[in-house]
DNA sequence: GCAGGACTTGACCGATCTGTCAACTCGCCG
DNA sequence: CGGCGAGTTGACAGATCGGTCAAGTCCTGC
């Protein structure tokens, strides 16, 4: 058998994005050399420069690549189940709760949102990174307004201007994160959901 | 007269700590060297370490030092004002906005909170920024808990959880300011009124 | 079997990083 | 005057930064 139907380690390109994604959220971009990138992945730092041309484009596909697993393991099924539009949005509230609590299991602090962290590090030094974060923040919001949509429909919540609604619960969701690592307490993040209904419901 | 009255160059403590303060703000705490701080305070890096044993606290007395100044130039005259609860709110989420506005015409890009920037980039890194930041989010939560009160007094909500009220009210302000950075688009922040006004009367 | 391209390796580069130090200036006080 | 301490100066140190490079290995297609 060549091609092994075991768990393989993966190969030397998947491995530096895994040890992106997981030391630029642990840290932050700017605190992950590129050399910690290296010993993660178990690679050489002439891999990492056959692969990508730089420590930003490395961040780039890794973030890129974190958000469409993310998509699939968690909004794809949140936002496509049987329930109403605000028990989706509550459940999304849910995952991200237990998504930090996990972390900060592992790590003994709370990290906050990937995307949010590079975005507030980075978003004014670096344009590239700052509009595909822009692209992906926007893909965040199209699945809370589609559930909005839904709930509208079932007569959940009164009609209004539901792209508006989805930024401001997006804002607070992204907010309550930031509070959640600033005080390194992951229960912030449970009690929002009086504030998620009452803006969905205005 | 050996205390002069015209306006005079701050010593150079002081011109530490405003370079600290803009330059941390439009870059972020790790692009900001030593060496920029000095040049932008027109100070020699051996006056920078006889006042600070290190960036870290430079970092630490510059957003103590701004906190103390906005809560004096802002937060006191808005929420000691005669205006109802709900509209010293507002009147804050406007201010933000102008905020960001003006460093925005200035620097070209929105350059978002630099309390929730700085807390964003180092509260997993140095647990005392970490702290000081916690404290300082704390009391801008204080300021919107205490018009809260003042609009439950006036009849103007509904009795509630006042303290759980301010704290996603200032979790949508931070969220928003991220937002309105990633995007690079101030007109954003104007858009939460709605939001703001349905947490509040919940 | 051999040519060529994908990938790996480790040594290396110049720049920049935070922080140090001894010597110096200068104003104030006794 | 004499000297003490606060503040200033510029040279310096050691580490680390992102990135380069030439040489080598290994697999694949012809």
């Amino acid at each position: 058998m060549s091609t092994s139907h075991a768990a393989t380690r993966p190969d030397t390109r998947t491995r530096l994005l895994q040890a992106a994604a997981s030391l630029m959220w642990e840290r932050s971009f700017q605190a992950t050399g590129v050399d910690d990138l290296c010993e993660r992945a178990e690679a050489k730092k002439g891999s990492f420069y056959h692969f990508f041309p730089s420590k930003v484009d490395l961040a780039i596909a890794a973030i890129e690549g974190s958000w469409q697993q993310v998509q699939e393991a968690v909004f794809e099924p949140v936002f496509s189940s049987d329930a109403g539009g605000l028990e989706q949005l509550r459940t999304l509230s849910e995952k991200v709760y237990e998504f930090q609590r996990r972390a900060a299991a592992d790590t003994g602090a709370i990290l906050g949102c990937p995307f949010g962290n590079l975005g507030q590090e980075m978003a004014t030094q670096d344009a590239r990174i700052r509009e595909s974060l822009a692209r992906i923040f926007a893909g965040h919001c199209a699945y809370i307004e589609q559930a909005l949509a839904r709930a509208e429909a079932a007569g959940e919540i009164p009609a209004g201007d539901n792209r508006l609604r989805a930024r401001n619960i997006y804002a607070l969701m992204q907010g309550v994160q930031l509070l959640a690592k600033v005080n390194n307490d992951a229960e912030i993040l449970r009690s929002i959901t009086p504030a998620l209904m009452a803006i969905a419901g205005h």
